[in-house]
DNA sequence: ATACAGATTGCCT
DNA sequence: GGCAATCTGTATG
């Protein structure tokens, strides 16, 4: 398949470079795909905001591989979020992948968001879109060239004015280079996700 | 060992 | 718009 070097050759890239041309691309497992309206770029260690800003840990160690592998992570004592792996191996440059539309497997994807109340809310947040994928930690590391989760980039278009238009601004939830404007979504997609200021978790503690 | 923060979501008013 | 749920990584004793 020649999508498989495009793919690799398209990953190896610099990160913000990378990011808004996944939009639009299809990440499958088995028998649910999800085509991608909304990322973010996560730049390795000199990104605060990554959790590769404190070197390589277990959690993180997927960062720091070869790009086109899948980086599973844990959060909130509850989610799961994914992301792309890209840049050279040892630079931990990540993409995280925040919302998407179901296009195939609407069933099974509906059965696993109970929650979602119209199938626009399916994949419409970073842990939604796991879920309705049913990716969690055991798809940590996956290669997505083949296996049972691939990545496929969309179609060139062609040449003149492009149906959708890519859209940026600030990554949603940091607290820490809440200013960079690395989210990228695709213009009046109804799966992007809602943006949400940080959570000051520490008025929940009582300590402030 | 203890404390706290976190790339979120769903339910409450 | 407020806030609880619930686990892991990281800092500190």
């Amino acid at each position: 398949m020649p999508g498989s070097a495009d793919l690799e050759t398209l990953l190896a890239g610099p990160v913000l470079e990378v990011a808004p041309r996944l939009l639009g691309a299809v990440l499958r497992h088995e028998e649910v795909a999800v085509r991608i309206t909304e990322v973010e770029a996560y730049d390795g260690p000199n990104d605060p905001g990554s959790h590769a800003a404190n070197g390589r840990t277990a959690r993180n160690a997927v960062m720091f591989g070869p790009p086109g592998r899948l980086y599973v992570y844990f959060t909130y004592g509850m989610h799961h979020c994914c992301n792309v792996v890209c840049g050279p191996e040892g630079t931990a440059a990540a993409v995280l992948l925040r919302a998407g539309e179901v296009v195939e497997g609407v069933e099974v994807a509906r059965g696993r968001r109970p929650a979602a109340r119209t199938d626009r809310d399916l994949a419409r947040g970073p842990a939604r879109l796991c879920q309705a994928l049913g990716l969690d930690r055991a798809h940590d590391g996956a290669d997505l060239r083949s296996g049972a989760v691939t990545l496929r980039l969309p179609r060139k278009r062609a040449s003149g004015v492009p149906a959708e238009t890519v859209r940026t601004g600030p990554r949603v939830g940091l607290r820490r280079a809440a200013d960079r404007p690395w989210r990228f979504w695709i213009d009046g997609a109804p799966s992007v996700s809602a943006y949400r200021p940080a959570v000051d978790l520490s008025r929940r503690r009582g300590t402030g």
